[in-house]
DNA sequence: TGTACATCAGTGAACGCGCGTTCACTGATGTAC
DNA sequence: TGTACATCAGTGAACGCGCGTTCACTGATGTAC
């Protein structure tokens, strides 16, 4: 994504930054082992700690990084979809409910992705934990101009809720079920302000 | 809860399942060992295998024990609520969104603890995982007479999300200022039908 | 251009530890007579 | 009521394994002269 690597080594570090910003948010932060990341990344785990402190200071830096490389996804796709004309929220909306975030978590949001675990983790995974929902409720409130950090954070908590309960049924129709009708349900609340009910 | 304990070896087994169901609540699957939850049992590990076939076989039984446990606090709640004349939404909102219910994940909606990591564990804890989910959307239903399937999802997406923001941020300000936003924009939004906006 | 040497990214064996699981055993409970 | 025996819940040592971490070493790269 924001890559500007000018050593040998440095590139190495990116690399096992990506690697492990797709696997924590693919296998959960327990299912992340050194190891597994060194050998994505074409390494051996003996290397490891010339690139990191330890394995929480890898798991913090790839919080980190999976929260840029979501908000840069998200940046791309709301452009493509606002250029066709649609409003920022609806772009946000359907980019986020949309079956490509359904099923391929390890590019999508971390925080989807690792909400109900945060509290369980480290101080410092705390801290970017903390950083990046409160980047994801600006994110959101960003779409609303008039919406205040009270009301983004409502949706934020839709967006990551339903899409929670629609991986933990499966990618089934059920599961999309679930994102069809947030994806409504948001809308009629907050994409056409002055629209009343039937 | 609903145990009928017969013999001595019935008893330890719910004293396992007790303790394993508040554990998976506070610390996540990842973060419960079989003698963790043995010696918290008063047992040793070595007899855990005459109660269980595998550490799964436990998570399985746990996590359906935290639903149940879950689902009969959330109906007392409800009935102290709704004596004193509010709506059962508002009372099921109100409970859900309570402080209580933020600091406390042990005995809370397991769903809520778990849910980011549900699409990861074995297929019977996934099958178990899905049952939850349609349970709490069941519930949720059941305390708006008049809403679809599909509008109770939305509900508990947002009643599940917002509770995982609030307690990534921790058990501050900033967290009780998610859940109060949440419960003002659902009742809002699902309590008062004929409420036009100001 | 060529040799000698320093630097340093990455290797792979080894460590201590905790985990899930197994199993021979203990000791309390209850039944047979 | 009392003794002998069977049952069985729970104990605790042991296992194999994978993990995070350390460290002496290798071998490629680049600089000095």
């Amino acid at each position: 994504m924001s890559r500007t690597p000018n050593s040998r080594k440095e590139e190495t570090h990116e690399r096992i930054l990506d690697v492990a910003a797709r696997a924590i948010r693919r296998r959960g932060y327990a299912g992340v082992g050194v190891a597994d990341v060194m050998k994505e990344a074409g390494l051996t785990h003996g290397g490891f700690y010339a690139h990191f402190d330890s394995r929480d200071d890898l798991l913090v830096a790839a919080l980190e990084r999976a929260g840029r490389e979501s908000a840069a996804t998200l940046t791309r796709a709301l452009e493509r979809r606002t250029a066709k004309g649609v409003s920022a929220f609806r772009a946000l909306v359907d980019a986020y409910l949309a079956e490509e975030h359904l099923v391929s978590p390890e590019t999508g949001c971390p925080v989807a992705a690792l909400a109900s675990d945060m509290p369980r983790q480290s101080g410092a995974l705390q801290r970017a934990s903390s950083a990046g929902v409160r980047g994801l409720v600006a994110r959101v409130q960003s779409t609303l101009p008039n919406a205040s950090r009270a009301t983004a954070s409502v949706v934020a908590g839709t967006l990551v809720g339903t899409l929670q309960l629609a991986r933990a049924m499966g990618a089934n129709a059920e599961a999309r079920a679930i994102l069809s009708a947030a994806r409504k349900a948001l809308l009629q609340q907050y994409d056409a302000p002055v629209a009343a009910a039937g």
